[in-house]
DNA sequence: GTCTATACCAAGATAGAC
DNA sequence: GTCTATCTTGGTATAGAC
């Protein structure tokens, strides 16, 4: 007979921010409740706070978690030569990261507004930084003549919009390898900026 | 001295619509009580009830009458001349259109999920009436040799990725016109197409 | 058509036993 | 570290008076 009581503290934190996660992408932060998460885990709702002092700082840790590792992983990429070559390598990485992680960048993206405003700001800035690190790469082509593009911030936001929709859509079971994806939105991205 | 009570039938509903759809838009559907609706508005959160027979439909509604309005105003944008002028009025039309809605806009992308089924259903096929007349232009461009596109259904779903992204940031104080966004958008939107 | 009052239930969070 | 039990608050929705 299974132990229904005892301390596992090294694996239920881990899968208290699992089940966070895939609840808050599948109903929303708000639609979720302490009760469902702790079901999921298999622990009373009471436990849970022996792992967040509250249901914000949860989402909050899984919102931040996810863009330092985004920025970390891409931080990790090695630099290629010269723009165009740069923004295919972003292109890729950028696909490949998200598709990896649908839940994470779906409650990045819809959650920002459930934050407080202190974590929203912290969130915020990650993402500026993260954006800025493509508007450099657009910044470079169009001083080298490579890329023509009438205004880099909004290059930048487009980009990123058009790639993040393949979230929306893509099934590994579908009719389209994950390469050739990345062909497909590697064409668009090249053709939109060039010169 | 004002009233407190009576009837207001002619104003209330649409007051209603309007402060659920700023509220769920700011907060979240889940987020937003029927009380704090009933308190914008002015009435007892039961009042509510004699215009929605719950909040569910009052979403519903909201989401509905938005995508019905979206493709009547493209269906009653003049037929241009040639593929490549027809994305050009579809990309003016659909930036506009989301710029003064960003409200609906944002409801409709971002509460799917808490449609019931049945409801979400509903929406899904309004959501792919709208697709498909764009991806009908982009596979008009191809055939006329103007466009080159490795998969139309995907370029479908980026384009109008790519154009929604503008809701994020647009604020009409800033720096540029609605036509300077309409014609930095067309330029990417068109090279990202063209042949 | 709106009000007040309320039924009923579920939420987040805490206390104290084990 | 987890449990059970519970406090307090606030949710949706309804009933009946005006």
């Amino acid at each position: 007979m299974a132990r229904t009581q005892g301390s596992h503290s090294d694996i239920t934190g881990p899968k208290i921010r699992e089940a966070a996660l895939r609840l808050f992408a599948q109903h929303g932060y708000a639609a979720v409740s302490m009760r469902q998460i702790a079901k999921e885990v298999g622990v009373q709702a009471g436990a849970l706070y022996n792992y967040t002092p509250d249901k914000q700082s949860l989402l909050f840790n899984l919102m931040q978690g996810h863009m330092a590792e985004l920025q970390a992983a891409w931080d990790a990429v090695p630099r290629a030569d010269g723009a165009v070559e740069r923004l295919r390598a972003f292109t890729g990485f950028h696909i490949r990261f998200h598709l990896e992680r649908p839940d994470a960048v779906f409650i990045a993206y819809m959650e920002l507004r459930n934050l407080t405003d202190e974590n929203f700001i912290v969130l915020e800035s990650l993402r500026r930084d993260y954006e800025n690190g493509v508007e450099a790469i657009l910044k470079e082509g169009v001083e080298q003549r490579v890329f023509r593009i009438p205004d880099t911030k909004i290059a930048t936001l487009a980009v990123i919009a058009m790639l993040n929709g393949v979230n929306t859509w893509y099934r590994s079971e579908g009719r389209l390898t994950l390469d050739e994806v990345e062909n497909v939105y590697w064409d668009m991205v090249q053709k939109a900026v060039s010169a």
